[in-house]
DNA sequence: ACATGTGAACGCCTTCACAGCA
DNA sequence: TGCTGTGAAGGCGTTCACATGT
């Protein structure tokens, strides 16, 4: 009845951000024939410290046998259920510029069970204009496009001038998981979860390090 | 003498990752005629505590003024100098695909002291494309390119397949700073810096945390 | 014998709280 | 007075080291 019972129910962020890396290494043994893995192999092919895998794996429960390993089928599975795998998560595109056409094409965003349903623009010159099965569609229906889809995820493609916009309009028309690639913070209220990823911000560091030398 | 002399040369990672964000900010107030922000001010935008802030700021050296807060030509110097902003981070990119040329074309690419100075690809269909102001090289060309270059950083824009061979090109090369964007752990020796940027990671947490409800 | 699962230690980063200074 | 700069505390994530189990 204690609040210890659910310690292992909370999965730090940090570990959620190595389960696809692990399910990508995992995945790869299944190509391979590899039916058991250590955490000490996992550990090499993820570079990372054997007992962070280890430890990792306790928050899917306990899947190892002692003196052998990990069965690579029961890994995945224990992976991919916590990924929300046997989900399925629509995703909508704002900004059918350069990146939010490799976005759509890219296999990351049309695999375990994401699938970019639309892509949407301002410019009038790209509307219509094809990307892989999609037809780019004016930003106006973007709302349309949401309504009636479980989970939509919606990505911010868009100059940094109109994320703010986007965003608005994408909470407006429900969407509430944002993954935004302007380089610009976003303000929702909490009921909306927002993700940053800076293009360039990796770059910035690289430079950073060149610089001390 | 002691190694104590040294303790705020060495700046954490953490910290490095906040200032091209910090720089953002404090350029937006130099736009807006604003002459001083508290650090309070700066850590509402940049959505961080504001002694995370101080804190950040005294691996920069003492550059506040008690009761008033900090001057914005000054954080804006001290943070593009410890950035590397007097150098110039010449940028090859490998793989001209929607991704390639998305960067290519990216502010984030071309401003800051980087600008891109090539773009290669192996697939003669695409070879001889214009993109921005340059021309889509032969991936041979890569080595002939970086000759001469002062701290020449490659990035990864290739299909995950291409990943492997292309690290090898650019190191042979000599450019030991690569921003790798293929889903892929390059495994190269400790001279080469290489840093991971994985485009659907973000939408795997995000759809994790929407399992979760 | 051998690899997992985990208590304990460690180190890093964040935050509090306040001394120090304009 | 008001905000910076920082010692100290707290919290989180990683790693060690070994007890546990097959």
């Amino acid at each position: 009845m204690s609040t210890e019972n659910y310690k292992k129910t909370v999965i730090p962020e940090k570990v959620v951000a190595r389960l696809p890396l692990y399910r990508r290494i995992v995945r790869n043994c299944l190509n391979n024939k590899i039916k058991v893995i250590s955490s000490e192999e996992l550990a090499e092919a993820a570079m990372v410290n054997s007992a962070t895998v280890r430890r990792d794996f306790t928050f899917l429960g306990s899947l190892g046998v002692r003196g052998s390993g990990y069965d690579v089928e029961v890994l995945d599975r224990a992976i991919s259920q916590k990924l929300g795998a046997h989900n399925t998560w629509p995703v909508l595109i704002a900004g059918a510029g350069n990146l939010g056409r490799a976005l759509t094409n890219s296999p990351g965003f049309n695999a375990n069970g994401f699938f970019v349903v639309g892509l949407f623009d301002i410019d009038p010159g790209v509307i219509g204009a094809k990307v892989g099965d999609l037809k780019v569609e004016d930003m106006s229906a973007l709302s349309r496009r949401v309504t009636g889809l479980r989970n939509p995820i919606g990505v911010i493609a868009t100059p940094p001038a109109a994320a703010e916009a986007t965003v608005n309009l994408m909470i407006e028309a429900g969407i509430l998981s944002i993954l935004n690639f302007a380089p610009i913070l976003l303000r929702t209220d909490e009921s909306v979860r927002v993700r940053n990823v800076d293009l360039s911000l990796e770059l910035e560091i690289l430079a950073f390090y060149l610089n001390q030398t």
